[in-house]
DNA sequence: GAGTGGTCTAGACCACTTG
DNA sequence: AAGTGGTCTAGACCACTCT
């Protein structure tokens, strides 16, 4: 029986697999679909969506769904915040505030930012603890203008990390992932030998036009980032 | 004016912005928003629920609607066939087919594949270039049962990673990314030096409980993963 | 048991895009 | 100009889960 959305959802995607509908074909419309399938439209559309975000279909007003000929995968990737990260593993959270002053930008930074070169943003550089064996470097600059009240905490008990997602929610933003050798005192700070690679995750965010905060974290080795397909 | 669903969503964005609903309180109900919004039910349901897609709400039945505590940050990540992701930088792509045979898996392939120390598999190995000089370097075991009237293709001229994205239709798979140091065999094919920080992609794709391929991608210095929050 | 979200329906209008 | 997907509505029933 086709009783549901989610039923209706596998049957076009056995039909897809099946090659009943090759890739690139167009296939038959909502209401067609609604017919054959004994449905209201509503959700026969709400099916052909979900596949549609999955990036197996492509759907143009006027010119119909189409079975995408190379689907893109996609997958999401949850980033949660460090300590929960930790914790999922079964070991104790901790952190140490390395630097905390006020620094004029890096060039680099500054242009990722969108700050004039050479202003003055709070600097900040974490030690991330995972059974309290360093788990992460964290080197992060913050534009004070954006918190509120202008009272920033000295992050001794609630990492940088933490307190933004807590107080400054839900920002846009991009998020990079790349392989570089560790620097000498990078790798200090996590107990590597320089030139060991590291896995960088750099992440930057905005709220309304302002920046908020450029972060770049380091793992170590042995570190995995994991999603399903 | 609260026409659409996406009016719907921008407004209870804003007032888990502005706190005027805490972090992890309840909220109103569907019904009591749609009367407040003046708007259908099942509009506000679909502004909901996108909202909850994106980890910044959280809902059950009868429980209610709550406002995330720690919002997980969600990010959709696009994985393209490699040869689309070279021709995105404007480059002309290009493979070389380095090894395939059959040959017996390591034993750390077989646990990740689920199948038994030994079994033979197809090995593949192959260099991606871009604009003549290599982009990432593939190896790749394929389960040969799975391939349709068992025909498999000498991957000269499709790549196996784009020969199967068209031929096993959507499958199931994880996927981790990670940074490793170079082998001596892996940064010569690279035009690396051993030791190298190289940025690995592990893919493991199955369908219906039999395993296809188990992919390890790597690429070199430079090379950024990058997605938008 | 009862309250809340999850989903379905039938019909309607709208927006975009293609021919 | 017309066809297709995108969305909205009002009402209904269902499924889950908390008390």
């Amino acid at each position: 029986m086709m009783t549901g959305w989610e039923d209706v959802r596998a049957e076009v995607l056995r039909r897809i697999r099946a090659r009943d509908w090759a890739p690139g074909a167009v296939i038959p419309g909502e209401e067609t679909l609604a017919v054959e399938f004994g449905v209201a439209r509503a959700t026969v559309n709400r099916a052909l969506r979900d596949l549609a975000e999955a990036g197996l279909l492509e759907r143009r007003r006027k010119a119909g769904t189409r079975v995408a000929l190379l689907p893109v995968r996609r997958a999401t990737l949850d980033i949660p915040v460090i300590r929960q990260e930790v914790e999922a593993r079964g070991e104790s959270y901790g952190h140490r505030v390395l630097a905390r002053r006020m620094e004029a930008v890096p060039l680099a930074v500054a242009v990722r930012m969108g700050v004039a070169a050479g202003t003055a943003l709070l600097f900040l550089e974490t030690l991330h603890l995972a059974g309290g064996r360093p788990f992460a470097h964290e080197v992060r600059w913050l534009n004070p203008v954006v918190v509120p009240g202008g009272v920033i905490p000295d992050f001794d008990r609630v990492s940088a990390n933490e307190w933004l997602v807590q107080n400054i929610a839900y920002t846009t933003g991009d998020i990079a992932f790349s392989a570089e050798a560790a620097s000498g005192e990078e790798a200090a700070a996590l107990g590597l030998c320089a030139g060991d690679p590291v896995f960088v995750t750099e992440r930057m965010t905005w709220a309304a036009e302002a920046p908020i905060t450029f972060v770049r974290l380091l793992h170590g080795p042995g570190y995995r980032l994991r999603t399903m397909l």
